[in-house]
DNA sequence: TTCTGCTGAGAAAGCGTTTTCTCGGTTCGT
DNA sequence: ACGAACCGAGAAAACGCTTTCTCAGCAGAA
């Protein structure tokens, strides 16, 4: 006979009744409340061990006006660098007692909105990837959403912590490195059109071209993901240029394992760069030279900033700004002399 | 004159007072219950609209006794596996309405069991991933969490899902697969001890071994990542095996870069085998011959069972075993001539 | 006209907690 | 020895929603 509720769950009524006390007592008794008498505390305790008694935490997450959950928005769960944020935040929170909820907009940017929405309802703060959303959309939700943690984003709001990485600054460097090779032709793989941490490259690109200007750096259109890299080759090679800054770790290698394909040498024929420096990038076919950002520090980072929000510290720097470490290795190397690649 | 509640946020109170009608109404309308005058379900609607309102979840999921969230728990989220297997859960739970919560067990079996529980608690249905509880453990904790789905582990109680990976005829595949290169010395580079996965393949090798009474198997130590097998280099040389069965392509990655800096030529001197046909294992210099496992549908899979248990159809097969297929790509060669791999 | 049957909406009872309010029973001070 | 201060525990309200219960109000049938 102990089964009560209506769901069939052992709840706080049958450790009351076990007990011989009220509701109030074992509530008590469960939050460590010392106004308690001991022995009353010890024999509620020993009803709620008997029947394993846990208390639900939708009920208590009504009562407190708290869940112990937040939420991420991602653009993509399948991108290392996101996996990343979602491992450094996870563990960070968990340290914290608290729990992590998921939502993969699947790169649909006006998904992201919705989500973000959604996911902070039932969260107690909300950290948000959303490179495609608009900044007017952004701005516009943003204190909906408070607390609120930007990752690779900034808003007018003051009060809202941005982490963002300096993929202007990064990409500069590995421009400068190539350059300090001999390079004279470059190309820019670009990313997702839209997406904000692409238009922070390019920023960087255009800073980088005004202080050379006898540099040659051609665009190309790209993506985000191996098969874009694969499939650029031919425009790669179309452009003439001997060093490619690929938009990242990952159209790197795709791009890598298509120029080998065709038998161009890299670095020899051509040099390649990445960015991130994801864990596989030191295990690549030749190593990859890309700019290292310290991607799981900016999930702990962003869960700090969180729990400060949650806490009303605020006294943390609100913006922070990740500098991207050249990383240099193998896929890097002088400009070939011959004249053009081998094809 | 809006806000009313005492948390600040706009709540069905403010939308029944705007609109002149009692909560129930407000909530009839807003679950499309068509018992309400459409002049007056116009009327709440507008009145929805221009306060913003959102449903709270937290009070529907006490009203309701469910909270549209399932919860995973992983071993180790920095697993390009587990991280697959979230993806494609994330990604079919989404499709129905659904979200996830995550708890990562960091490798550490002791919390393998209390996170479960309290993920389950807070959701409607728990996935498990817990190759290292026991399977006592497992045993005991398993009827609480229902409605739960087993990732690689299996229960005596029916009607449990569980959706393995035969990792067993995988690994027997991949050694069938080198001795038919004219391999006969081998050496499998074990996961981490006490894993049910790496169990799985134990047994695997072990029928192997009995039909193939003059090959030769070494078993050597290992874990589940790069570092491990790179830091495997010299006993695998040391066991003068010719073609090493790595525990899964992590691990056959970092040992394939290992062996790269000792100058041993893949596959020329050393065959090297992988498991799990992670993204990544088709861009490894040389490309890396493993047993595909289709483990992003292992998460979409693990979603439709939960969801048949959650919506009590229980009609669906409950073991699904899953047959890795062999993926033979350049990592893997005839066996070399010389005595010995060059050192 | 009166009684039955039905419709639509408000009142109220949950869902499982926490927390305030209240009050009987002690204890202390004088 | 009597009132004040106090302490511990039960009653009840609150959290925000859904859903059952209930009952006006009205249409149709006898």
């Amino acid at each position: 006979m102990v089964r009560r509720s209506a769901t069939g769950r052992i709840g706080i009524a049958d450790v009351a009744l076990k007990a011989g006390v009220s509701h109030a007592t074992v509530s008590r008794v469960m939050n460590g409340n010392f106004t308690v008498d001991p022995d009353i505390a010890a024999r509620v305790r020993a009803a709620a061990v008997e029947l394993k008694y846990q208390p639900n935490p939708v009920g208590r997450s009504l009562a407190l006006g708290k869940t112990d959950t937040i939420g991420i928005v991602v653009p993509d769960l399948a991108n290392p660098t996101f996996q990343a944020i979602l491992r450094g935040l996870s563990r960070a929170a968990a340290q914290d007692g608290y729990r992590v909820l998921i939502a993969d907009s699947f790169e649909v940017s006006s998904e992201e909105a919705i989500l973000a929405g959604e996911a902070r309802r039932r969260c107690d703060g909300l950290v948000l990837c959303a490179p495609r959303m608009s900044d007017a959309e952004l701005e516009e939700i943003a204190p909906s959403l408070h607390p609120l943690v930007l990752i690779n984003r900034t808003t007018a709001a003051p009060e809202i912590p941005s982490l963002v990485v300096d993929y202007g600054q990064g990409v500069q460097a590995l421009a400068e490195h190539l350059v300090g090779l001999g390079h004279t032709r470059l190309a820019f793989l670009a990313g997702p059109a839209g997406s904000a941490s692409n238009g922070l490259r390019l920023e960087g690109l255009a800073a980088f071209k005004a202080s050379h200007p006898r540099v040659d750096v051609t665009m190309l259109d790209g993506g985000s993901d191996f098969d874009t890299g694969h499939e650029a080759v031919d425009a790669v090679l179309a452009s003439g240029a001997t060093g490619i800054l690929a938009f990242n770790d990952l159209v790197a290698m795709g791009l890598m394992s298509g120029l080998h394909e065709r038998g161009v040498n890299v670095p020899a024929d051509i040099s390649v760069t990445g960015f991130d420096d994801i864990p596989f990038a030191r295990y690549t076919t030749p190593t990859l030279t890309t700019a290292a950002v310290p991607i799981a520090d900016l999930g702990a980072q962003a869960w700090h900033q969180m729990r400060a929000l949650i806490r009303q510290e605020g006294l943390e720097t609100p913006g922070t700004r990740y500098q991207p470490r050249l990383e240099i290795r193998a896929s890097s190397g002088p400009v070939s002399t011959s004249t053009s690649p081998a094809r």
